[in-house]
RNA sequence: GACCUCAUCGUCUAACGGCUAGGACAAAUCCUUCUCAAGGAUUAAAUCGGAGUCCGAUUCUCCGUGAGGUCACCA
């Protein structure tokens, strides 16, 4: 059998920020293409000229260009008006279209505008995700396809489109399916052939409504990758609301995506775009990192005091995303690591559960000692613990060696162990410190 | 309101009509160096309700309920 060549398309509006659901729209459109070898069509609809931005435009160019989602073509839909007039009057010779008069109502409206001459029919198709769909078209009337030759309205532009760009899948949010009828019926007006249709599921809020760009809650695509999230993490992330491979792998990457997806494992019922999740996955994917990849990303929000390689793993595992650093650093929690930063705190809290402050102090003083004998080029992490930890071993609990050291050294509750601590801020500090809460 | 669609743990989801309904995120508990983080282990947590078909229903059918989408001279 001689299948035709796939042919998918993503078509936004330039018509205000774009978000998340986007993302997922032309991944599955761009995966479905490259898995069967196929074309993905990137196309601006901006034949609404008063909303339509160029801003907007770039912005998902940018986004497209930053998750590696890169169309096989791209096309303006306001740079294709002759085409759409020619259909237009083809549609009207033939009297699947007219020029109706209209009553004026409200300011920038047409006395006449072009109108779908429609057959009053019921129409049925068959979508991939959802079954057979059937609507009454009697109830859309004679619907609006135009304001003039040259100012085409969407139903008849993506339908002139899908059928000179050979489209043969349309993969799309099910917000679409109300616009299918239509649409069908615009086709079998200019003799196009119908697509394969797969209407993918909401992908909605936390309060379950779709997500809307317009909601101040949702974050504008693009800032994800502000935030420091990996492309590929929100790529993996989004194609897993709404479909899954089935078995119980959950981290892929683009390539394994294209391997793997599947429109008839596509989900009916919306999904809920969960940001602990996306974090956790992200991370996951941080993991994958090359380790100069990882310093130089984390080393890229520091300041140059804390920019030293032991701190890497420190801050590494306490971030799911590499603006976290920025966040750690606001809070404070990397100024136990300075020299410059002398941690101020209650005296009261060096003391550890129930034990006595004087047998504090002695643990202290032992502390002080021992480390002592450590040599400054000597003075790591492993040397710093293996010496506290001799002693820490002797007493009854470790808490009451270890628990000032760690506080003395951080001003903290919260912090790194005491060992890691040491070694950055090297013997002399360490040591004044510990004499300091002496 | 009309039309259309959907319904498994809190969330994302798995389960040819057939084991005890599985996994992940989040949560809780414990372990691992005093705290935090990371890691490990464990626990709790779901088939919307009602009929029907069937030896057997999360799965098929119908009704109900609930949720969502669309009803532009926007896309």
């Amino acid at each position: 059998m001689q299948d035709k060549k796939v042919v998918t398309r993503f078509a936004p509006s330039p018509t205000g920020h774009f978000h998340l659901g986007g993302v997922r729209s032309a991944l599955y459109n761009y995966l479905f293409a490259k898995q069967n070898k196929g074309a993905y069509i990137l196309r601006s609809e901006d034949t609404d000229k008063e909303r339509s931005k160029k801003e907007y435009e770039d912005g998902f160019l940018e986004l497209f260009k930053w998750l590696e989602l890169k169309p096989d073509q791209f096309f303006r839909q306001s740079e294709r008006t002759e085409i759409y007039k020619k259909y237009l009057e083809k549609m009207i010779e033939n009297d699947f279209a007219y020029i109706s008069k209209e009553e004026v109502r409200e300011e920038g409206q047409r006395s006449e505008v072009i109108r779908f001459k429609n057959p009053n029919k019921k129409i049925t198709f068959n979508d991939i995700v959802l079954g057979d769909i059937t609507f009454d078209t009697t109830d859309l009337k004679d619907f609006v396809i135009a304001r003039s030759l040259t100012e085409p309205l969407y139903h008849l532009t993506v339908v002139v489109d899908d059928y000179e760009m050979k489209v043969t899948h349309v993969i799309r949010g099910q917000e679409h399916i109300a616009n299918t009828p239509r649409q069908l019926l615009i086709q079998e007006a200019i003799g196009a052939e119908r697509p394969l249709y797969a209407h993918m599921p909401l992908i909605l809020g936390k309060d379950r409504a779709k997500l809307s760009k317009r909601d101040p809650e949702v974050i504008p695509a693009l800032e994800y990758r502000d935030l420091g999230y990996l492309s590929e993490a929100i790529i993996n992330f989004m194609a897993l609301i709404g479909w899954n491979p089935g078995g119980e792998a959950e981290v892929f990457t683009l390539s394994e995506l294209i391997e793997k997806f599947d429109l008839n494992k596509i989900q009916k019922s919306g999904g809920i775009f969960n940001s602990e999740k996306l974090d956790w996955l992200n991370k996951e994917h941080m993991k994958k990192l090359p380790a100069e990849e990882i310093k130089n990303k984390i080393f890229s929000f520091l300041p140059l005091e804390f920019q030293n390689d032991k701190l890497i793993p420190v801050i590494f595992e306490r971030i799911s995303k590499w603006s976290d650093v920025k966040i750690m650093l606001k809070a404070g929690e990397l100024d136990c690591f300075s020299k410059f930063k002398q941690p101020e705190y209650d005296k009261a809290k060096l003391v550890y559960k129930n034990v006595t402050p004087d047998k504090i102090s002695d643990n202290l003083k032992l502390a002080i000692k021992a480390l002592e004998d450590v040599s400054e080029e000597n003075f790591t992490t492993e040397n710093v613990k293996i010496s506290l930890m001799q002693i820490a071993d002797s007493l009854q609990s470790r808490g009451e060696l270890l628990h000032p050291v760690r506080y003395a050294l951080s001003g903290k509750d919260k912090s790194p162990d005491p060992f890691i601590i040491a070694e950055i801020l090297g013997k002399n500090e360490t040591l004044s410190r510990l004499q300091k809460a002496l």
